[in-house]
DNA sequence: AGGGTGACCTAAA
DNA sequence: TTTTAGGCCACCC
């Protein structure tokens, strides 16, 4: 009798996706959105990392969008917790924009296959 | 019940 | 090439 899972499930699968992510990786809500079945719901992506961000540990900070610019460190505990996170793994972020965003780019529908 | 906003992306001019 | 507009769906007032 599944009433309404449909937006629940979606949330469900990014926490999975986002979670899969291994370190000193970074990708987009559109490749999410679009792995996921929602290519055009991309803002619904952010919205998961929003509401997934005090409730699971969820690395958001491997989240960033298209350009690779940290657009959701506004939204973390402090304004630069994201940079910082990402440096810390390896990541080399300058401006809030993510160095190398092409390589270090993770697409869950080629990588996970 | 309706309108506005948003951690975005794609397409068209 | 850059800029502008539209679309998408969920949450808040």
């Amino acid at each position: 009798m599944a009433k309404k899972e449909s937006k629940d499930n979606f949330f469900q699968n990014v926490y999975e996706v986002v979670q899969l992510i291994p370190p000193g990786r970074v990708t987009s809500y559109g490749a999410i959105a679009s792995y996921l079945g929602a290519k055009g719901s991309a803002r619904m992506v952010g919205w998961a990392l929003i509401a997934s961000h005090p409730l699971t540990k969820i690395p958001a900070h491997r989240v960033v969008n298209r350009v690779g610019m940290l657009t959701g460190s506004q939204h973390f505990d402090a304004p630069n917790a994201m940079q910082e996170r990402l440096e810390q793994e390896g990541v080399r972020v300058e401006n809030d924009k993510v160095v190398d965003f092409d390589r270090l780019f993770w697409d869950p529908a080629k990588e996970l296959l």
